[in-house]
DNA sequence: AGTTTCGGCGCC
DNA sequence: AAAGGGCGCCGAAACT
């Protein structure tokens, strides 16, 4: 019978269902359930949920242990094809949708809200207008002919599912929270940082050094200042145009060393320290909101203490509980295996058809040897380098994988231009920033006088370039992000069956807290899921995509 | 006084 | 060696 089924929560704390047919519209009478809860659970038989929000339901559904198999987030598939379709700045809510089809007033969308440490709020709270059951069909049933008319519509079509299964994925994520022991980190702070003095004032190690660039100085300074520490410099005869670490590095004065040690522990206190842990960690749980597709390039993002970010020396603080392991899981050399299978560039698919070391088997082809040139040359292709030693190793990295190199270049003309830029799957990087809803889509925007104006290399504008080189970037780091969407898809479903959860996700590293007896089980399901996600993705090509794995009790022990 | 931007740096 | 992509976060500085 019909495995699809359509929710809707309704004012009464209740929900609508409905079956779906064929052509996504209800095969049934519209139900309304008082839990919601119970209403999924007493419908096994569904294999897609379709509805509005994943944050608005399934938090809810998560609190009372209902899980689901698979689901379609009206909303996200909404920003996905709107942003295939070049109309990046529309609203993208589900009324706003509804109303565009029915030619009505276009609501903007709410404004977002950010976290509040520990607030938990977005839990219980829709976060948007609320639509009728039907209203959402009208919009899901139309989204479906515009996958059609997409540009590689089976591609469109993968990219909203696979989303959607990511937006399962973050739920259950914000669910479980990372283990985190309170007490290892303070073990770590105090070793670092030293004592915390009473005031909330900075703790001892960090006193010291303030006081050692002081002496250094011959006056009072204070390293957290950067115009004051440029002022010192510039007192001390030294000119230094920033503070930052590569420009400090070289100078050569006795400031220099406590100064650097100093901003290396400031930002530990300020950014991991004793109050970040009153924020973000209870009940050994580190819970911060993740956020699937929180990015234009399809990356994620988290809401709250700085989940992606956590320094590697903090790490000691993840463990997992007695008797179980944290699979951690890290894809090697992920871009350049993307840009191989995007590019289908013969000789960097066969180097990335073997599972070993992809810089240096560049290396051994295009720079007799020299791993760190090679590894500095792909990252600058996919990067946009324009200057240093990295313009003649692009060089070589062209005569040796021209199909490759010419890819990017396309991308980064077609973003110069103001073209539209696709992801293998079809995420769109929108042209450029529009002046009219400037929230901030992180797309350097256009100039106003350069619309018209033919692309000649060598002579773009600076914002030109720019948009060049997020395009260029935009077509690697967003296909390994469509990657990474079935990955997490594919590896969710084979934890499914175990106790296994998934807890961590950042870019091309995932963590798994399991019982000690089914890491190897888990270890074997990222390498499946791994490749089918390459199958998937990118059809068949040679590229695999490895990953290094190691089974720990403690997140900074892995590699 | 409250809000936004900046400088710097953590991660990929 | 030098500076090219994406983020979030913090305090200070620069606004209103």
């Amino acid at each position: 019978m019909t495995d699809r089924w359509a929710l809707a929560p309704a004012e009464d704390g209740g929900v609508d269902v409905a079956p779906l047919g064929p052509d996504g519209l209800p095969a049934g009478p519209v139900v309304r359930e008082e839990d919601p809860s119970r209403a999924v659970r007493s419908r096994p038989d569904v294999t897609r949920w379709v509805w509005r929000s994943t944050a608005e339901v399934y938090p809810r559904l998560l609190a009372t242990g209902v899980r689901v198999e698979r689901c379609y987030d009206v909303e996200d598939a909404e920003t996905l094809l709107l942003g295939h379709e070049g109309r990046s700045g529309e609203p993208r809510s589900a009324a706003a949708a509804l109303a565009r089809l029915r030619g009505g007033p276009v609501p903007p969308d709410p404004p977002q809200r950010s976290a509040e440490p520990g607030a938990q709020s977005t839990l219980f709270e829709p976060q948007g207008t609320r639509l009728p059951l039907t209203d959402l069909l009208t919009v899901y049933a139309e989204q479906q002919r515009r996958h059609a008319r997409a540009e590689h519509p089976d591609r469109m079509r993968l990219l909203t599912a696979a989303e959607s299964a990511g937006m399962l994925v973050a739920a259950e994520m914000n669910h479980a929270g990372l283990p985190w022991r309170a007490d290892v980190h303070r073990a770590v702070l105090h070793d670092l940082l030293g004592e915390r003095y009473a005031g909330g004032g900075e703790p001892r190690r960090l006193a010291e050094l303030a006081d050692e660039v002081s002496a250094a100085f011959g006056r009072r300074v204070r390293p957290d200042l950067p115009a004051d520490v440029v002022k010192a410099f510039a007192q001390a005869g030294i000119k230094v145009r920033s503070t930052r670490r590569w420009e400090i590095e070289s100078v050569d004065h006795p400031a220099v060393k406590p100064l650097l040690e100093y901003k290396r522990l400031y930002r530990i206190w300020v950014a991991h320290g004793w109050s970040w842990l009153q924020d973000w960690v209870r009940e050994g749980r580190f819970r911060p909101e993740f956020l699937a597709g929180g990015t234009v390039t399809g990356r994620w993002v988290t809401n709250g203490g700085g989940a992606l970010q956590i320094p590697r020396v903090i790490r000691r603080a993840v463990v997992a509980d007695p008797g179980w392991r944290l699979v951690v899981a890290d894809a090697d050399q992920m871009e350049p295996r993307v840009l191989a299978a995007i590019s289908r560039d013969p000789g960097l698919m066969e180097v990335a058809g073997r599972e070993s070391d992809l810089y240096q088997e560049v290396s051994d082809r295009a720079f007799s040897g020299d791993r760190a040139q090679a590894k500095l040359a792909v990252l600058g292709a996919i990067y946009g380098q324009t200057s240093g030693d990295g313009l003649k190793n692009l060089a070589a990295l062209r005569r040796r994988f021209p199909q490759a190199v010419a890819y990017v270049d396309e991308a980064a003309r077609a973003g110069e231009e103001g073209r539209l830029v696709r992801t293998w799957l079809g995420r769109t990087c929108p042209p450029a920033a529009s002046a009219a809803d400037d929230t901030g889509e992180g797309i350097p925007a256009a100039e106003e006088d350069t619309g018209d104006r033919a692309w000649v290399p060598g002579y773009a504008s600076t914002d030109a370039r720019a948009r060049g080189r997020f395009a260029r970037n935009f077509v690697v780091q967003g296909s390994a992000a469509d990657w990474a969407l079935l990955l997490l898809a594919g590896l969710r479903r084979r934890c499914a069956s175990m106790a296994a959860e998934l807890v961590f996700f950042q870019h091309d590293e995932v963590i798994v807290h399991c019982p000690e007896e089914e890491a190897e089980a888990v270890v074997a399901a990222i390498r499946e899921a791994a490749d089918l996600a390459g199958r998937l993705t990118f059809g068949e090509t040679p590229v695999r995509f490895p990953f290094t794995t190691a089974v720990v009790e403690c997140y900074a022990d892995a590699k």
